[in-house]
DNA sequence: AAAATTATTGTAAGCGTTTGCAGTAACTAC
DNA sequence: GTAGTTACTGCAAACGCTTACAATAATTTT
């Protein structure tokens, strides 16, 4: 014989309130108690207009005296939104990165979005797993992040029927809507300024050459500067390398070497492992070399002494994009496909004077 | 008259491949195509043994075909589970955190579980929202970090019936799995060294005093250190402050004016803050002073001078955490309530030879 | 006061799976 | 060959909600 036994029983049996958690109620058991039909306390869930407001009242009380939560997995299989948004992201880890997720984060949350995340350390396979993944959650929206838009996670996004937006990661086909900086800018800015205070030997130092970003972005703006004076780059002033602080110890002594009196640095982590190389063999900065990095986390703050920077709104970069992201998500059009948001040079002390 | 167009003929009225987003495949459309039930289907996907060789592969390819991915909402409705987990946490922007975060990240993704984020800065009413939404989304479990389990995220997470596994944060009732470093041990150990090297004036920076992590435990281990050389704490010596760079630069003269020698302190930023402030003003580290900090993240290696520090294993606190939850998931026994993973003190440039 | 309109509520069909149970086919042992 | 097993497969009922559409009640209009 089955017995079953109501919480009440239950809890003399059990004895200890603790024991017994108590089942969901679900959408039914509020019907129930107030005598309407599911319909009625679906409406008042979800703000629907069409209930008397003394039915709505009795059934607000009934939600409140038995606590019940809707089921938001039933909710998105009914109705095919899972008020969940996914991010793809290289390493939240990486400061700079985790600030964009905090932008995205909080302008997720105001609108009531959860958020999925996923670290996929820049490997394009991950990426598409991750984001085969999002989709079969069901996700409303993907904000992606990282260096590189692969052909293979392009192809992916392509095929899926959500919305994409790129945050901090640049799309050489201008096909998805993206937030950033104005990176060609950022970078010629900052090149013709040290050429202008004389420099002859300015090194960049960036991540591979194979991504779009550091070719056709960073590079570019740093070409640009050199050919509006006359020159032509130098490849022994161009070093890559990953965003790893022990890696970039190693590589300091070859940017030394080259003969740079400046470097432009494309990573916090990067900079200030050069930074530090430089300092613990006693340079003088900025005396003897001028740096410059260029994503104005807390490292270039932090850091003895502190970093000049290219300053990018990062915090906002993930806002912005986590609004976009909202517009489409409700079927509603961009304004601008992809927004550039101001950048500003933050003159610290591993500088001279810029202007 | 309504007409429906199916993919083919769409695709020539509309012209561009990309704009028909093909409708997903359902279990349905597999099992039709094979010829067998959704139960079949079924099996083979949950990899159920009691499907003939042969029906498998059949499966198996019109899978691959049609590109069919299980929806991973219905599933969660159908079998009441999500492969998902949340994590709870302050902010993903103090790399402690992140650090965290990534470690379970890792393990999650190796069980196959997604990952739902909330920020919640330390508000014990945000906590409780955030519990709650992911309770409705149904996740399998959940990790929570922060400084402090308050009264009413207890009482929240008591009512849940999913598992919980504490990381990085202290549970004084010990009434929830967590793993954690030996905090009374850590702070003991570090004042004990620090007194056997002649200092008087030892101060202690901490967050608020409320947060038991704080009282009862750093401050635990600081005081019996200190009566175990027959001496009393003096409050002079102890401070408190949020996890904030700027807030610490104000207080940092406070604790030069106490007449303290060393001081240990309990998060890197903070730690950073106090060090430049001393750096700026000239200050001769550890000469005149002594400082200790305790998460060694990379803020204490790229300090100048670089930062002795307590060092946590962060990675693996919320690996393992990850890996317990996972255990909790299946209902398997823990072996440990409350993990204890080992620290060291990272000898650095901010104090003597320790011993 | 009947008719027309509008406001409120209920009915029931999904949404795409899982899963217990029942049925059928294939195999084994006698 | 028959009974007893075992291996497969299918049926159909959930899971908890949303949402057309239909039905009823309340209100206005004429």
């Amino acid at each position: 014989m089955l017995i079953i036994l109501d919480e009440e029983t239950l809890l003399k049996v059990v004895g200890d309130r603790n024991v017994v958690k108590k089942q969901n109620a679900t959408i039914y058991d509020v019907a129930n108690r107030v005598g309407v039909s599911l319909a009625t306390v679906s409406r008042v869930v979800n703000g629907n207009k069409n209930v008397r407001d003394s039915t709505k009242e009795k059934v607000l009380k009934a939600i409140d005296e038995l606590g019940y939560q809707p089921n938001a997995v039933a909710r998105g299989l009914a109705s095919k939104k899972s008020t969940t948004i996914g991010i793809v992201m290289p390493d939240v880890t990486n400061l700079y990165y985790a600030e964009l997720t905090r932008g995205i984060n909080d302008v997720a949350n105001m609108y009531h979005y959860d958020v999925l995340l996923t670290n996929t350390d820049d490997d394009p396979v991950r990426d598409v797993l991750a984001i085969n993944s999002l989709e079969s959650k069901q996700v409303d929206g993907i904000i992606f992040m990282g260096n590189e838009l692969d052909q293979g996670v392009m192809k992916t996004i392509d095929a899926l029927n959500i919305p994409v937006v790129l945050a901090g990661c640049v799309d050489a086909q201008k096909k998805l809507p993206s937030v950033n900086i104005d990176y060609i800018n950022a970078f010629y800015e900052i090149t013709a300024s040290l050429l202008r205070h004389g420099h002859e030997n300015v090194a960049l130092v960036m991540g591979s050459l194979d991504e779009a970003i550091n070719r056709d972005y960073r590079l570019a703006g740093y070409t640009k500067a050199l050919n509006e004076v006359g020159r032509q780059i130098d490849e022994k002033f161009l070093f890559t390398t990953g965003r790893d602080y022990q890696k970039t110890l190693e590589l300091a002594p070859k940017v030394v070497a080259s003969g740079a009196t400046a470097m432009i640095v494309y990573d916090d982590v990067v900079a200030v492992a050069l930074l530090n190389y430089l300092h613990d063999h006693h340079f003088d900065i900025p005396g003897q070399m001028e740096l410059v990095t260029s994503n104005d986390t807390n490292y270039s703050i932090i850091s003895r002494p502190q970093l000049t920077s290219i300053a990018q709104p990062k915090y906002d970069i993930g806002a912005v994009a986590m609004r976009m992201l909202t517009k489409l998500m409700n079927n509603e059009d961009l304004k601008e496909q992809a927004v550039k948001l101001p950048h500003a040079i933050v003159q610290r002390q591993t500088t001279h004077e810029l202007s």
